[in-house]
DNA sequence: TCTGCTGCCGAAAAGCTTTTCGGAACCGTA
DNA sequence: TACGGTTCCGAAAAGCTTTTCGGCAGCAGA
């Protein structure tokens, strides 16, 4: 009546969804031309292909994945199935995928059983009857995890938290090399009384770094100051085992921490102590959990999972694995990264 | 050929997912018998409907939700588009979603813009393709953001961050009330000479809480020591703005800050000024960021935004929305709770 | 001019569920 | 026995895309 034009150019407005009948009778055309034009198909006359694109561009048209999913079989989304209640790895990984599977073409459903099997079941259950084309399944430590299980019709990535079966995929932080990397790098810096203090020694996390951080030590012919101090991830046992250790080893010139929020414990007992760090005292931390190391006095020295680069990692897997390349089993470990602040190395 | 049994008992292992028609197949009635029979619909009768049940519990049916949601129109997701670039937002409201849409009846799409205008756009249409039922926006700071518009065909609510539109549904924290929390908090145990470090005054968090702030020590007749110093939200901030604090009002008896972050730096200062606390300064902050706030000497008391709830109902405006009830418009906002913690109250 | 081939297009089926509507069986009543 | 009404069940269509295959037209060669 009023309309300013007959056809609205941008398409219905959302009213009902454009479909490829339209495009193929405003190309004047079958839908089966314009399924093959749009899909560049190789039975369709330049020409034709030319008129059906415009067409499709003109009504904004974009395919119902859901009808294509049905016949294809794939569907175009992934599980991402975590138990990582903070969100610490998860969205990093989550970023990773993103950006490996090149945002929009797949997209990713994200469930979180919140450590709980049953919920893991659940989800995985409706993921699963949503015909996902793959998993990617995070946890919340590196210590294995039960498997899903081999019945699974699709792919299954795990990352960061491996599957305790090795026939599976796992993608996990090679935290020995993590360790190693800590007190190479304390060494290369002149430090040659090196203490370790640790988190739970019932993570996999804390055994492993632990272990290459002996494995370092010994190769630059290093002792370890002290035992090394498992107890718990928290700044309050970073303060009290780094006053325990400076008292009974007051000669330490450098402490690796088994997590940042360990080693900002250490610097405030540092402080207590009236050690200067980095001068007197060398902190370093695992996992570069920003807001602890940015923040600290001085910042924080410490090793950087790559949680991003696994995660972008495990979705190229996911892919491979749906392109029916054989992309191997057991468990991969993805190499650290050193990221140096002022708790190790003072300022010029 | 050595097969124990001529069926398998668990159905298809994964091959071929079961289709309704192996139901009614192995329940020898029809396929719209047997999809009534499932659907609770009432033309059936009740050993027809006990036959098809049986059946389809053997086979472990589900239905295919792409054929489902291309009849009903209906698909059974929403998409969660978020940039909230830590996660520290959009995973405690995920969880709430999860919880009101009742785990596995809705799934969530998680996009990440990471504050990218045009990546968002890529997102929304890819998530509008996948004829999502509805949205969940999430931003990362309080302020209102762009409105993603009104020609998008499902229910949108913001949360956390406001659209600027107020046609728009919105879901936020009521920092003013949060303010007034706090300093109610802190007078009710005795505080009454108290001052106030917060972040960037650009955030609208920032400018909430202190008018929350000055009102409640307003109507306590108090008045606030020093001015309202903002700055940034960081640490280092909150360790420089005490010492500012502290030399020019040595006589306070609280400091309100503006974060959790602020708050760790604020108690940091206080140490090195010989203060104690709570005895002799209260301190707290906002946010209950748990990393910061249960790891600090003493412990933190701070505001918590209740964000899983904000989740929740934003998941519960989607629905309503979804159902054809008038949710309202503008921006809600949604009262936070208090954490009592050992930096404001003194241990017995 | 006729035959055969190539190049394009379209009809139709497949993929799976839900819903509508027609029809069959059964019961009770006239 | 015949008929009306109720109660269930099943055939078929709709929803949208992709793929297969048949067919038509046009062209070249005989």
């Amino acid at each position: 009546m009023a309309g300013t034009e007959q056809v609205s150019a941008s398409g219905e407005r959302g009213q009902r969804p454009v479909t490829l009948t339209d495009v193929a009778r405003l190309a004047g055309v079958s839908i089966a031309t314009a399924s093959k034009a749009l899909n560049g198909r190789d039975q369709v006359a330049p020409a034709t292909r030319q008129k059906v694109i415009a067409a499709a561009d003109r009504l904004a048209f974009s395919p119902n994945p859901l009808a294509r999913g049905l016949l294809a079989g794939r569907t175009g989304t992934v599980g991402l199935l975590t138990s990582d209640l903070v969100g610490r790895f998860v969205i990093p990984i989550l970023m990773g995928a993103e950006d490996a599977f090149g945002a929009g073409k797949i997209n990713v459903f994200l469930c979180d059983a919140r450590g709980d099997a049953i919920r893991e079941q659940h989800h995985l259950r409706a993921l699963l009857s949503r015909r996902v084309d793959g998993l990617i399944v995070v946890g919340e430590r590196t210590d294995p995890r039960p498997s899903l299980g081999k019945d699974i019709p699709v792919p299954v990535v795990y990352a960061y938290a491996p599957s305790d079966d090795p026939s599976d995929l796992s993608l996990t932080p090679d935290n020995t090399t993590a360790g190693r990397i800590a007190v190479e790098h304390l060494v290369g810096s002149g430090r040659t009384r090196i203490a370790h203090i640790s988190g739970d020694p019932g993570y996999a996390a804390a055994r492993a770094r632990a272990a290459g951080i002996e494995a370092a030590l010994g190769e630059a012919g290093l002792e370890r100051i002290g035992d090394v101090l498992f107890s718990e991830w928290s700044e309050r046992w970073g303060r009290d085992a780094a006053a325990l250790l400076l008292t009974q080893h007051p000669d330490i010139d450098a402490v690796v921490c088994g997590s940042d929020q360990i080693a900002r414990g250490v610097l405030d007992t540092a402080r207590d102590f009236g050690r200067a760090v980095p001068e007197d005292i060398a902190v370093m931390g695992f996992d570069n959990w920003e807001v602890l190391t940015t923040n600290s006095r001085p910042e924080l020295t410490s090793i950087d999972a790559n949680l991003q680069e696994l995660g972008r990692t495990a979705a190229q897997r996911v892919f491979a694995a749906l392109d029916g390349v054989d992309v191997g089993s057991g468990t991969q470990y993805l190499p650290p990264r050193l990221v140096i602040r002022g708790s190790t190395i003072a300022r010029r």
